[in-house]
DNA sequence: TTTCTTCGTGAAAGATTTGTGAAATTTCAA
DNA sequence: TTGAAATTTCACAAATCTTTCACGAAGAAA
């Protein structure tokens, strides 16, 4: 991940950016809002950490200059007290904001957060696609593509899977996997589960690992 | 929740004292940075509210000597016009800065808003997180980790723990665990319990000491 | 100290649970 | 009605977990 950092204080640059090389990721600096649209232009980043009072060009009117080339996620660095304009930041697409002074900590949450909820595309018509390694899920348009290949599902396995990813990271027993898929009137047997997530497993290829099984328990959905 | 305050005026300290125990806290006392270490060495808080300047050691040099050990909240109140390095207090992990003179709804605010930001710990698939030390107990996603790394338990031992971490402080007699987490239907061995004990507590670690046995009743398990 | 009780533990038998292939049954549309 | 697709049940092997038991250690009582 390039991240670029802005801010005109030396030091917080420098303190940002062993937080964000110490996570993996590739850190970049701005001396202030001319800078940071300049370096925009010219690169892809990640996302932005964006001052606002700084010297030349304010963290705002960046933002609004650089959205206007590109689609970024921005996480707004606030020194306490300093007054913004939420409304006017949530248009421009701000994503956090961070409070100075901020623990090392919480900026990396703060980051984590981002990047991640980030990771969403949208498909050609429109709907918001979830996006786990190489498994694509368009609930909308009930598509499921593999490694971009589209996944032939039955009517119960596209029901289980986005009930799966719904509740994702969440232990899910057989009976809840019945009664809030199948339906309450269902009376069947437990193990109608199972042979249905092995058929579901078999279709999402590799990425049937994300289907945990609870051994005494279910399974569930984790990346 | 225990907080910790560090300040060389004994006044202070006591109108601190004051703020901190009318929210139902409770509250301790050092008077400079070298009492505050040792008794951070010797117990647990939840929060400190540390001064800067101080005889002995200061504050700073204080936190970075806890953060070495632990990992706890902290509150530095600065004197106005007291020039301190934010930079540095940034890496230390400081949380907030109240300065002196301060109101005491400004400190039991920011006191609520740092606590309340540690608290809730949640897993990268929201589930909250409960933790011990270096045990942490995600029950909705079936995961237990041990200093970081993921507990691989059987299924008796998931129910135990997270039966015991529910009923966490209280004796627990063997029948009333066989009842509880292995149902009335069960008509074994008590010391069938033991076993899953043990068992559990080797998957914890270093963390077994918080199962303990209570000769003669059972098992509780406590922090 | 000696004796008695309770607890920790390793090992092994016994019991459950799950993955899977295949057969039986149901559904649904032509 | 027929036939293909989908769903459900079933059975078995493999993997995994549970329970029991026996012995020694640790505590409590005499």
């Amino acid at each position: 991940m390039k991240i670029l950092i802005v801010d005109d204080e030396e030091m917080i640059r420098a303190v940002l950016r062993e937080y964000v090389e110490f996570e993996g990721n590739e850190a970049y600096e701005a001396k202030d809002g001319m800078e940071a649209v300049m370096l925009c232009k010219e690169n892809d980043y990640d996302l932005l950490l964006m001052d606002i009072m700084m010297p030349r060009l304010d963290g705002f009117s960046a933002v609004k200059e650089i959205k206007k080339i590109k689609d970024v996620p921005v996480i707004m660095l606030s020194a306490r007290g300093e007054e913004y304009d939420k409304l006017f930041a949530f248009e421009l697409g701000v994503d956090d904001y961070v409070t100075k002074p901020f623990s090392p900590k919480e900026v990396m949450a703060r980051i984590n957060a981002v990047t991640k909820r980030r990771e969403s595309k949208v498909s050609a018509s429109g709907n918001e696609i979830l996006k786990f390694e190489g498994l694509e899920i368009d609930m909308a348009g009930r598509n499921v593509y593999v490694d971009g290949e589209k996944a032939e599902l039955t009517p119960k396995e596209y029901e289980l899977l986005f009930y799966f990813v719904r509740n994702k990271g969440i232990a899910l027993t057989r009976e809840k996997l019945l009664y809030d898929v199948w339906g309450f009137d269902f009376y069947g047997d437990d193990r109608t589960v199972d042979t249905h997530v092995k058929m579901l497993r078999g279709n999402l290829k590799d990425y049937r690992k994300f289907i945990v099984t609870l051994r005494g328990l279910g399974y569930k959905f984790e990346v």
